[in-house]
DNA sequence: CAATGCGTTCCGTGCCACGGAACCCCGACC
DNA sequence: GGTCGGGGTTCCGTGGCACGGAACGCATTG
C-alpha cells in the first residue's frame, strides 16, 4: 500500500495537479477503485487536496518538504550568497546538487527580466546538459564520470554534448578551471556558469547563474559566481546553528 | 499503514531529523519492529533516508514538497514583489497563509542582520501571535473570528495577546488600516508588519517584514509592506503561465 | 431514452501488516 | 574476560485489511 501511494503522490508530477481520478488511475496503472482509495486516504492525511476541479498534491508535503534536511541546511547557508549575487548580476541564481545521474535544483532566484528555463526548485535535469550538473559531474570522482561516459548521453536541446568525447573534454575544462560553462545545451537561446560547492573536500552542489545567451559574457560573471561558490563552500565548513531558526 | 507511515514522517518535525529507531518508536508511540519496517520501507521510497547518524527526511518529500501547487504558485507571484521589497528595507520579508488557526509560512527572505526567529518556510506559528496571522484574522470573515474569539488564545511571548477583548480590537485596527502589527508578541525583541494580500476578494496570503524591535519604525515600512502586497494580489489576478518554468 | 464517463460503494478473498520473541552486534562497565 | 544494556534486525503465526471487480448513482450528450 505504501508503494502504491507514492506511485500515486508522483502521479502528480510535474505541476501538482489537477488530477481527476481517472487521470491518477491511468498515470499510476491503477484500478480505479484502488486509485480511490488512495487518494481518499491521501486526502485524509493532508498528503492530497481534492478541489471542485479535481485533486492536488497537499500542504502536508509542503510542510514536510521544507525540513529535509539536506536541502534545508545547503539552502540555509547558500542563501546569503545567492542573494548577493542575484543583486550584482540580477540574473537568475541557482543552486543544485547531484542525486544519480540528475541534477536536483534546491534553490532559485529568478532574474528581473527572467526567461522561461526548464528548471524548478524540486525538478530535475541531465547532469550533461546544464552547467551545474556538468560542475558536478567533473568533481564527482572517475567512477561517475566512467559510468556516464559509457552510457547514452541525453539531450534537452540540439546543441545539447550526446558525445562522450566532447563530455570528456569538458570535464577537463572545467577541472582545469574550476567553472563550467553551458550555451544553450539545456535551453535554446539560455546559457549560464556555475561553479562547485564543496564540503569536506567533496563538490555537494553547484551554483549558476543563468542568462539569455546575447547577454552571456562569463569573463563578467565568473569572478562573482566563483566568490560566491566559495562563499558557501566556507559557511558550509562551519557548523550550523542547532534546530529551526 | 499509510497512516501509520505519516505518523512516522511527522515524527521527523521541526528538523528533519536525525533521529535514531528508537526515538522514531517512542515519538510515535509504535513498537519498535513496527517503526523499523515503516523506516526500512519509506527509505526504500526514498521518502526517508538513512545515515550513519541516524535516519532523515528523504529528498522525495522535497521534491515532491516543491511542487504543492497552492504554496508553488503564491510563491512564484510573490517572490518578485518580496524580492523589492527586501531590497528597500534589507529586513526578513515573510510570505504567509492562513492553515486552520495557524500560519503557514510559505516564503521567507532572510533580512542581512538576521535574528532568530521562530518562523522558517514550511512551519507554523498561532495566527493571533503574528503580524502575518492577525492580518488573515482580520479579513477571515466573522465566523472565524468569532470562533478564534471564543477560544483560549495561545501564548508565545508574554506579550502575546491572550485576552479576546484586546484581539477584537486589534482586528478591528487592522480592518480600519488594512495593516496589521506586531510587537513582541511572537518573539521577545522583534516586531513586524504585515499586510494582506488577496484574491477574488478573499485574503488568501500576508506579507509581512519583520525587524528587531529598537529598529522597528512602521510608518516607514508601511508604505512598502503595502504596495508589495497590493502588487501580489494583482500578480494573483493576472492567470498563470501552464506548466512549470 | 440510452449510452457514456465520472466518481462511489459493496464485499468476498487472499495478501500482508503487525508485532512479540528471538537474535546479533557493540560498547561500557566491573 | 564476562555480563549487561541498548542499538538494530530477523522470523513467523495470525488476523486485519488492501484489493479490485461488479454494481450503483449521477450528470451529460446525442
Amino acid at each position: 500500500m505504501l508503494e502504491k501511494s507514492w506511485l500515486v503522490l508522483d502521479a502528480f508530477r510535474p505541476t501538482g495537479g489537477p488530477l481527476r481520478l481517472a487521470d491518477v488511475a491511468e498515470r499510476c496503472h491503477l484500478p480505479k477503485t484502488t486509485a480511490f482509495r488512495l487518494l481518499t486516504e491521501l486526502t485524509a492525511i493532508g498528503a492530497v487536496a481534492r478541489r471542485q476541479d479535481g485533486y492536488y498534491l497537499g500542504r502536508r508535503l509542503f510542510e514536510l518538504g521544507c525540513i529535509v534536511p539536506l536541502e534545508r541546511d545547503l539552502r540555509h547557508a547558500a542563501l546569503p550568497f545567492m542573494h548577493d549575487l542575484y543583486e550584482a548580476t540580477h540574473e537568475t541564481v541557482h543552486l543544485g546538487v547531484r542525486d544519480g545521474l540528475d541534477v536536483v535544483y534546491v534553490e532559485k532566484i529568478r532574474g528581473q527580466e527572467a526567461f522561461a528555463l526548464p528548471s524548478r526548485v524540486g525538478g530535475r535535469l541531465p547532469l550533461t546538459c546544464t552547467g551545474i550538473g556538468k560542475a558536478l559531474l567533473a568533481y564527482a570522482g572517475p567512477d561517475l564520470i566512467e559510468e556516464v561516459l559509457g552510457r547514452p548521453l541525453r539531450r534537452l536541446t540540439p546543441h545539447s554534448i550526446v558525445d562522450p568525447r566532447r563530455l570528456e573534454e569538458a570535464i577537463g575544462q572545467i577541472q582545469a578551471a574550476g567553472l563550467a560553462y553551458e550555451r544553450e545545451e539545456a535551453q535554446i537561446g539560455g546559457a549560464c556558469i556555475a561553479a562547485p560547492v564543496f564540503h569536506e573536500g567533496a563538490a555537494v552542489a553547484a551554483l549558476s547563474v543563468s542568462v539569455p545567451l546575447p547577454r552571456f559574457h562569463p569573463t563578467r560573471l565568473a569572478p562573482a559566481v566563483k566568490a560566491a561558490a566559495l562563499g558557501i563552500s566556507r559557511a558550509l565548513s562551519r557548523p550550523f546553528p542547532a534546530g529551526p531558526v
